[in-house]
DNA sequence: AACTATTTATAAGA
DNA sequence: TTCTTATAAATAGTT
Protein backbone atom coordinates (compact mmCIF):
# COMPACT_ATOMS: atom_id res chain seq x y z
CA UNK A 1 0.00 0.00 0.00
CA UNK A 2 2.27 3.19 -1.04
CA UNK A 3 5.30 2.51 -2.80
CA UNK A 4 5.25 -1.13 -2.11
CA UNK A 5 3.24 -3.64 -0.67
CA UNK A 6 4.24 -4.87 2.11
CA UNK A 7 3.76 -8.73 3.73
CA UNK A 8 0.83 -9.14 6.17
CA UNK A 9 2.83 -10.33 9.08
CA UNK A 10 4.07 -8.50 12.28
CA UNK A 11 6.64 -5.36 11.17
CA UNK A 12 10.23 -7.02 12.74
CA UNK A 13 11.96 -3.12 13.34
CA UNK A 14 10.56 -1.62 16.55
CA UNK A 15 10.87 2.21 14.74
CA UNK A 16 8.88 1.13 12.05
CA UNK A 17 6.26 -0.46 13.75
CA UNK A 18 5.94 2.21 16.11
CA UNK A 19 6.00 4.38 12.56
CA UNK A 20 3.07 2.38 11.29
CA UNK A 21 1.02 2.13 14.02
CA UNK A 22 0.64 5.95 14.29
CA UNK A 23 -0.19 6.12 10.89
CA UNK A 24 -2.88 3.14 10.56
CA UNK A 25 -4.08 4.20 13.60
CA UNK A 26 -4.88 7.78 12.64
CA UNK A 27 -6.35 6.04 9.58
CA UNK A 28 -8.89 3.79 11.42
CA UNK A 29 -10.14 6.60 13.22
CA UNK A 30 -10.51 8.57 10.70
CA UNK A 31 -12.23 5.69 9.02
CA UNK A 32 -14.58 5.64 11.71
CA UNK A 33 -15.47 8.88 12.16
CA UNK A 34 -16.54 8.87 8.57
CA UNK A 35 -19.17 6.01 9.05
CA UNK A 36 -20.88 7.64 12.15
CA UNK A 37 -21.02 10.76 9.88
CA UNK A 38 -22.22 9.21 6.44
CA UNK A 39 -24.52 6.69 8.24
CA UNK A 40 -25.60 7.58 11.93
CA UNK A 41 -23.37 4.85 13.24
CA UNK A 42 -22.52 4.54 16.98
CA UNK A 43 -18.76 3.72 17.15
CA UNK A 44 -16.73 2.49 19.98
CA UNK A 45 -12.51 1.91 19.81
CA UNK A 46 -10.16 0.82 21.66
CA UNK A 47 -6.34 0.70 20.87
CA UNK A 48 -3.52 -0.62 22.84
CA UNK A 49 -0.37 0.24 20.84
CA UNK A 50 2.63 -2.09 20.55
CA UNK A 51 4.01 -0.18 23.66
CA UNK A 52 0.67 -0.55 25.48
CA UNK A 53 -0.39 2.70 25.17
CA UNK A 54 -4.48 2.87 25.06
CA UNK A 55 -6.07 4.88 22.47
CA UNK A 56 -9.93 5.09 22.13
CA UNK A 57 -12.33 6.62 19.45
CA UNK A 58 -16.27 6.88 20.74
CA UNK A 59 -19.14 8.71 19.56
CA UNK A 60 -20.94 9.80 21.17
CA UNK A 61 -18.31 8.92 23.31
CA UNK A 62 -16.56 5.61 24.48
CA UNK A 63 -18.57 5.35 27.77
CA UNK A 64 -22.01 5.11 26.13
CA UNK A 65 -21.07 2.56 23.34
CA UNK A 66 -19.62 0.33 26.25
CA UNK A 67 -22.60 0.82 28.60
CA UNK A 68 -25.08 -0.28 25.95
CA UNK A 69 -22.94 -3.38 24.66
CA UNK A 70 -22.03 -4.31 28.30
CA UNK A 71 -25.79 -4.39 28.54
CA UNK A 72 -26.83 -6.97 25.60
CA UNK A 73 -29.15 -9.78 25.33
CA UNK A 74 -26.98 -13.04 26.08
CA UNK A 75 -26.04 -11.02 29.54
CA UNK A 76 -29.19 -10.75 30.63
CA UNK A 77 -30.30 -14.28 29.94
CA UNK A 78 -27.24 -15.62 31.81
CA UNK A 79 -28.50 -13.32 34.15
CA UNK A 80 -31.86 -13.88 34.58
CA UNK A 81 -31.46 -18.00 34.78
CA UNK A 82 -29.21 -17.14 37.77
CA UNK A 83 -31.02 -14.90 39.19
CA UNK A 84 -33.92 -16.96 39.56
CA UNK A 85 -32.31 -19.39 41.05
CA UNK A 86 -30.70 -17.07 43.35
CA UNK A 87 -33.92 -15.84 44.44
CA UNK A 88 -35.33 -19.30 45.33
CA UNK A 89 -32.40 -19.86 47.34
CA UNK A 90 -33.19 -16.31 49.17
CA UNK A 91 -36.64 -17.31 49.68
CA UNK A 92 -35.69 -20.58 51.29
CA UNK A 93 -32.67 -19.08 53.58
CA UNK A 94 -35.50 -16.45 54.60
CA UNK A 95 -37.58 -19.28 56.17
CA UNK A 96 -34.82 -20.72 58.03
CA UNK A 97 -34.09 -17.70 59.36
CA UNK A 98 -37.41 -16.67 60.52
CA UNK A 99 -36.70 -16.95 64.26
CA UNK A 100 -34.43 -14.33 63.78
CA UNK A 101 -37.02 -11.83 62.54
CA UNK A 102 -38.85 -11.60 65.50
CA UNK A 103 -35.51 -10.63 68.10
CA UNK A 104 -35.62 -6.90 67.39
CA UNK A 105 -38.08 -4.79 65.43
CA UNK A 106 -37.44 -1.15 63.99
CA UNK A 107 -38.52 0.90 61.40
CA UNK A 108 -35.44 2.31 59.08
CA UNK A 109 -35.57 5.85 57.96
CA UNK A 110 -36.51 6.09 54.01
CA UNK A 111 -33.50 8.70 53.16
CA UNK A 112 -34.30 10.93 49.37
CA UNK A 113 -32.21 8.99 46.81
CA UNK A 114 -29.59 12.22 45.94
CA UNK A 115 -26.28 10.05 44.78
CA UNK A 116 -25.91 7.23 42.14
CA UNK A 117 -24.68 4.65 44.73
CA UNK A 118 -28.42 5.64 46.78
CA UNK A 119 -30.33 4.48 43.60
CA UNK A 120 -30.92 0.83 42.21
CA UNK A 121 -28.22 -0.98 40.78
CA UNK A 122 -29.54 -1.89 37.83
CA UNK A 123 -29.55 1.83 36.86
CA UNK A 124 -26.10 2.13 37.30
CA UNK A 125 -23.24 2.28 34.41
CA UNK A 126 -20.06 0.48 34.19
CA UNK A 127 -17.94 3.12 35.46
CA UNK A 128 -20.01 3.22 38.75
CA UNK A 129 -20.04 -0.38 39.09
CA UNK A 130 -16.49 0.15 39.25
CA UNK A 131 -16.34 2.24 41.78
CA UNK A 132 -18.97 0.33 43.46
CA UNK A 133 -17.08 -2.86 42.80
CA UNK A 134 -13.99 -2.02 44.77
CA UNK A 135 -15.45 -0.17 47.62
CA UNK A 136 -17.53 -3.64 48.01
CA UNK A 137 -14.15 -5.56 47.85
CA UNK A 138 -12.42 -3.32 50.70
CA UNK A 139 -15.95 -3.66 52.78
CA UNK A 140 -15.97 -7.67 51.97
CA UNK A 141 -12.14 -7.44 53.68
CA UNK A 142 -12.82 -5.65 56.39
CA UNK A 143 -16.43 -7.78 57.09
CA UNK A 144 -15.12 -11.26 56.60
CA UNK A 145 -11.73 -10.71 58.45
CA UNK A 146 -12.61 -8.39 61.12
CA UNK A 147 -16.18 -9.19 62.25
CA UNK A 148 -16.59 -12.74 62.81
CA UNK A 149 -19.91 -12.05 65.01
CA UNK A 150 -22.82 -14.21 64.42
CA UNK A 151 -25.14 -11.54 63.21
CA UNK A 152 -22.59 -10.36 60.92
CA UNK A 153 -21.46 -13.29 59.80
CA UNK A 154 -25.04 -14.64 58.98
CA UNK A 155 -25.76 -11.70 56.62
CA UNK A 156 -22.29 -11.66 55.08
CA UNK A 157 -23.56 -15.07 54.17
CA UNK A 158 -26.49 -13.93 52.58
CA UNK A 159 -24.45 -11.06 50.60
CA UNK A 160 -21.32 -12.62 49.45
CA UNK A 161 -22.58 -16.73 49.20
CA UNK A 162 -25.44 -15.85 47.03
CA UNK A 163 -25.43 -18.40 44.44
CA UNK A 164 -25.17 -21.75 44.06
CA UNK A 165 -21.50 -23.23 44.16
CA UNK A 166 -22.31 -26.48 42.29
CA UNK A 167 -24.99 -26.07 40.03
CA UNK A 168 -23.19 -22.76 37.81
CA UNK A 169 -19.79 -23.15 36.08
CA UNK A 170 -18.80 -19.58 34.59
CA UNK A 171 -18.44 -19.29 30.84
CA UNK A 172 -14.86 -19.71 29.34
CA UNK A 173 -14.86 -15.86 28.11
CA UNK A 174 -14.87 -14.89 31.81
CA UNK A 175 -11.28 -14.40 32.50
CA UNK A 176 -9.37 -11.98 34.04
CA UNK A 177 -7.28 -9.03 32.47
CA UNK A 178 -6.00 -5.45 34.08
CA UNK A 179 -3.83 -2.78 33.07
CA UNK A 180 -3.24 0.97 34.03
CA UNK A 181 -2.62 3.74 32.11
CA UNK A 182 -4.32 7.37 30.69
CA UNK A 183 -5.81 6.49 27.77
CA UNK A 184 -5.56 9.12 24.47
CA UNK A 185 -9.31 9.89 23.42
CA UNK A 186 -10.16 10.80 19.46
CA UNK A 187 -13.40 12.33 19.66
CA UNK A 188 -15.76 13.05 16.64
CA UNK A 189 -15.70 15.67 15.34
CA UNK A 190 -12.96 17.19 17.75
CA UNK A 191 -11.14 18.51 14.94
CA UNK A 192 -8.64 16.09 14.72
CA UNK A 193 -9.43 15.01 11.07
CA UNK B 1 -14.29 7.36 -2.85
CA UNK B 2 -14.57 5.96 -5.96
CA UNK B 3 -16.37 6.31 -9.07
CA UNK B 4 -17.17 9.82 -7.47
CA UNK B 5 -16.36 12.05 -4.04
CA UNK B 6 -19.57 11.99 -1.91
CA UNK B 7 -19.87 14.92 0.73
CA UNK B 8 -19.04 13.72 4.40
CA UNK B 9 -22.66 14.40 5.66
CA UNK B 10 -24.97 12.10 6.85
CA UNK B 11 -26.74 9.59 3.65
CA UNK B 12 -30.06 10.74 3.01
CA UNK B 13 -31.30 7.41 0.96
CA UNK B 14 -32.11 4.93 4.02
CA UNK B 15 -31.09 2.15 0.94
CA UNK B 16 -28.19 4.03 0.06
CA UNK B 17 -26.97 4.73 3.93
CA UNK B 18 -27.69 0.68 4.89
CA UNK B 19 -25.20 -0.18 1.42
CA UNK B 20 -22.34 1.84 2.85
CA UNK B 21 -22.63 1.34 6.16
CA UNK B 22 -22.02 -2.70 5.31
CA UNK B 23 -19.10 -1.48 2.69
CA UNK B 24 -17.24 0.76 5.50
CA UNK B 25 -17.69 -1.42 8.45
CA UNK B 26 -16.28 -4.48 6.76
CA UNK B 27 -13.57 -1.65 5.33
CA UNK B 28 -13.08 -0.69 9.37
CA UNK B 29 -12.43 -4.29 10.62
CA UNK B 30 -10.15 -4.88 7.97
CA UNK B 31 -7.86 -1.97 9.02
CA UNK B 32 -8.22 -2.84 12.50
CA UNK B 33 -6.92 -6.58 11.65
CA UNK B 34 -4.26 -5.38 9.75
CA UNK B 35 -3.37 -3.16 12.73
CA UNK B 36 -2.61 -5.99 15.11
CA UNK B 37 -1.02 -7.99 12.52
CA UNK B 38 1.53 -5.69 11.03
CA UNK B 39 2.11 -3.90 14.97
CA UNK B 40 0.57 -6.20 17.74
CA UNK B 41 -1.34 -3.97 18.54
CA UNK B 42 -4.50 -5.01 20.73
CA UNK B 43 -7.95 -3.49 19.38
CA UNK B 44 -12.08 -3.46 20.57
CA UNK B 45 -14.27 -2.12 18.29
CA UNK B 46 -17.98 -1.89 18.41
CA UNK B 47 -20.18 -0.39 16.16
CA UNK B 48 -23.92 0.08 16.19
CA UNK B 49 -25.53 0.33 12.77
CA UNK B 50 -28.27 2.86 11.81
CA UNK B 51 -30.95 0.43 12.69
CA UNK B 52 -29.33 -0.47 15.99
CA UNK B 53 -27.63 -3.22 15.24
CA UNK B 54 -24.60 -4.04 17.00
CA UNK B 55 -21.35 -5.58 15.43
CA UNK B 56 -17.87 -6.13 17.31
CA UNK B 57 -14.46 -6.52 16.67
CA UNK B 58 -11.74 -7.52 18.84
CA UNK B 59 -8.33 -9.10 18.94
CA UNK B 60 -7.47 -11.02 21.19
CA UNK B 61 -11.15 -10.32 22.13
CA UNK B 62 -13.59 -7.77 22.72
CA UNK B 63 -14.00 -8.46 26.59
CA UNK B 64 -10.15 -8.51 27.18
CA UNK B 65 -9.51 -5.34 25.79
CA UNK B 66 -12.85 -3.62 27.78
CA UNK B 67 -11.74 -5.18 31.03
CA UNK B 68 -8.31 -3.65 30.18
CA UNK B 69 -9.48 -0.59 29.32
CA UNK B 70 -11.97 0.00 32.01
CA UNK B 71 -9.62 -0.76 35.11
CA UNK B 72 -7.73 1.87 33.47
CA UNK B 73 -5.51 4.48 35.71
CA UNK B 74 -8.26 7.45 36.10
CA UNK B 75 -11.09 5.46 37.14
CA UNK B 76 -8.01 3.73 39.82
CA UNK B 77 -7.13 7.32 40.91
CA UNK B 78 -10.82 8.08 41.83
CA UNK B 79 -11.66 4.78 43.35
CA UNK B 80 -8.83 5.16 45.73
CA UNK B 81 -9.66 8.62 46.80
CA UNK B 82 -13.11 7.07 47.31
CA UNK B 83 -11.71 3.97 49.40
CA UNK B 84 -9.70 6.31 51.47
CA UNK B 85 -13.00 8.05 52.79
CA UNK B 86 -15.11 4.43 52.83
CA UNK B 87 -12.30 2.91 55.05
CA UNK B 88 -12.55 5.60 57.51
CA UNK B 89 -15.77 5.75 57.86
CA UNK B 90 -16.22 2.24 58.47
CA UNK B 91 -13.34 2.46 61.17
CA UNK B 92 -15.36 4.76 63.21
CA UNK B 93 -18.40 2.91 62.44
CA UNK B 94 -16.77 0.01 64.30
CA UNK B 95 -16.13 1.80 66.97
CA UNK B 96 -19.85 2.97 67.41
CA UNK B 97 -20.69 -0.87 66.85
CA UNK B 98 -18.22 -1.97 69.08
CA UNK B 99 -20.78 -3.30 71.74
CA UNK B 100 -22.57 -5.38 69.19
CA UNK B 101 -19.70 -7.19 68.61
CA UNK B 102 -20.29 -8.99 72.25
CA UNK B 103 -23.75 -9.85 71.60
CA UNK B 104 -22.42 -13.32 70.19
CA UNK B 105 -19.19 -14.96 68.75
CA UNK B 106 -18.34 -17.42 66.57
CA UNK B 107 -15.91 -18.65 63.93
CA UNK B 108 -16.51 -18.17 59.69
CA UNK B 109 -15.49 -21.95 58.58
CA UNK B 110 -13.25 -21.24 55.84
CA UNK B 111 -14.37 -22.90 52.40
CA UNK B 112 -11.98 -23.27 49.53
CA UNK B 113 -12.98 -20.75 46.41
CA UNK B 114 -13.87 -22.88 43.82
CA UNK B 115 -16.28 -20.54 41.55
CA UNK B 116 -15.47 -17.09 40.42
CA UNK B 117 -18.27 -15.19 42.86
CA UNK B 118 -16.55 -17.02 45.46
CA UNK B 119 -13.01 -15.08 45.13
CA UNK B 120 -12.43 -11.82 45.66
CA UNK B 121 -14.52 -9.21 43.82
CA UNK B 122 -11.37 -7.12 42.58
CA UNK B 123 -10.46 -10.64 40.70
CA UNK B 124 -13.49 -10.38 38.69
CA UNK B 125 -14.09 -9.35 34.96
CA UNK B 126 -16.63 -7.11 33.86
CA UNK B 127 -19.06 -9.35 32.85
CA UNK B 128 -19.14 -11.49 36.52
CA UNK B 129 -19.39 -8.22 37.73
CA UNK B 130 -22.64 -7.57 35.63
CA UNK B 131 -23.58 -10.71 36.58
CA UNK B 132 -22.68 -9.57 40.49
CA UNK B 133 -24.69 -6.30 40.12
CA UNK B 134 -27.96 -7.57 39.32
CA UNK B 135 -27.95 -10.69 41.90
CA UNK B 136 -26.90 -8.19 44.59
CA UNK B 137 -29.27 -5.47 43.10
CA UNK B 138 -32.06 -8.79 42.95
CA UNK B 139 -30.98 -9.06 47.15
CA UNK B 140 -31.15 -5.56 48.06
CA UNK B 141 -34.64 -5.41 47.07
CA UNK B 142 -35.46 -8.70 49.55
CA UNK B 143 -33.60 -7.27 52.56
CA UNK B 144 -34.51 -3.63 51.93
CA UNK B 145 -38.24 -3.94 51.53
CA UNK B 146 -38.93 -7.36 53.50
CA UNK B 147 -36.22 -7.13 56.09
CA UNK B 148 -36.52 -4.28 58.66
CA UNK B 149 -35.40 -6.27 61.83
CA UNK B 150 -32.53 -4.16 63.54
CA UNK B 151 -29.80 -6.99 63.08
CA UNK B 152 -30.05 -6.92 59.18
CA UNK B 153 -30.50 -2.85 59.18
CA UNK B 154 -27.20 -2.13 60.55
CA UNK B 155 -25.66 -4.34 58.44
CA UNK B 156 -27.53 -3.36 55.17
CA UNK B 157 -26.13 0.31 56.22
CA UNK B 158 -22.50 -0.92 55.90
CA UNK B 159 -23.12 -2.55 53.07
CA UNK B 160 -25.29 -0.21 50.80
CA UNK B 161 -24.71 3.55 52.54
CA UNK B 162 -20.94 2.88 52.33
CA UNK B 163 -19.87 6.18 50.13
CA UNK B 164 -20.43 9.06 52.01
CA UNK B 165 -23.38 11.32 50.58
CA UNK B 166 -21.78 14.92 50.59
CA UNK B 167 -18.20 15.04 49.55
CA UNK B 168 -18.22 13.10 46.82
CA UNK B 169 -20.08 13.97 43.29
CA UNK B 170 -20.71 11.49 40.44
CA UNK B 171 -18.40 12.53 37.32
CA UNK B 172 -20.60 13.74 34.44
CA UNK B 173 -19.30 10.83 31.92
CA UNK B 174 -21.45 8.63 34.23
CA UNK B 175 -24.57 8.54 32.58
CA UNK B 176 -26.74 5.35 31.96
CA UNK B 177 -28.23 3.41 28.87
CA UNK B 178 -29.10 0.45 27.97
CA UNK B 179 -29.94 -1.49 24.99
CA UNK B 180 -30.04 -5.16 24.17
CA UNK B 181 -29.92 -7.38 20.95
CA UNK B 182 -27.42 -10.31 19.83
CA UNK B 183 -23.79 -8.86 18.59
CA UNK B 184 -22.27 -10.00 14.97
CA UNK B 185 -18.99 -10.03 16.02
CA UNK B 186 -15.95 -10.45 13.68
CA UNK B 187 -12.19 -11.75 15.11
CA UNK B 188 -9.10 -10.83 14.24
CA UNK B 189 -8.30 -13.64 11.71
CA UNK B 190 -11.31 -15.66 11.91
CA UNK B 191 -11.61 -16.30 7.73
CA UNK B 192 -13.80 -13.60 7.38
CA UNK B 193 -10.83 -11.02 5.27
C1' DA C 1 6.55 15.98 9.50
C1' DA C 2 6.13 16.15 4.34
C1' DC C 3 6.22 14.09 -0.15
C1' DT C 4 4.62 10.74 -3.91
C1' DA C 5 4.43 6.31 -6.20
C1' DT C 6 1.57 2.73 -5.46
C1' DT C 7 -1.77 0.00 -3.35
C1' DT C 8 -6.21 -0.22 -1.31
C1' DA C 9 -10.92 1.22 -0.44
C1' DT C 10 -15.05 2.25 -2.27
C1' DA C 11 -19.18 4.82 -5.03
C1' DA C 12 -21.76 3.87 -8.62
C1' DG C 13 -23.37 0.78 -11.86
C1' DA C 14 -24.51 -3.99 -13.43
C1' DT D 1 -26.99 -9.19 -2.58
C1' DT D 2 -22.63 -9.73 -4.86
C1' DC D 3 -19.37 -8.29 -8.69
C1' DT D 4 -17.08 -4.93 -11.44
C1' DT D 5 -14.48 -0.88 -12.27
C1' DA D 6 -13.29 3.99 -12.37
C1' DT D 7 -11.74 6.94 -9.12
C1' DA D 8 -10.70 8.74 -4.40
C1' DA D 9 -8.13 7.81 -0.34
C1' DA D 10 -4.58 5.58 2.38
C1' DT D 11 -0.11 4.60 3.02
C1' DA D 12 5.15 2.56 2.43
C1' DG D 13 9.23 4.20 1.52
C1' DT D 14 11.82 8.22 1.11
C1' DT D 15 13.46 13.02 2.33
Amino acid sequence: MGRQRIPMVKIKKETHRQVTFSKRRAGLFKKASELCTLCGAEIGIIVYSPAKKPFSFGHPSVESVLDRYLSRNDLNCELNMLLTQTVSEVEEEKKKGQAMADVRKGNAARRLVRNWWEGPVDEMNVVQLQVMKCALEELRKIVVSETNTVPFKEVKEDVFGFLDTNKVTAPSYMNTSSGLSNAYHFGYGNGCF
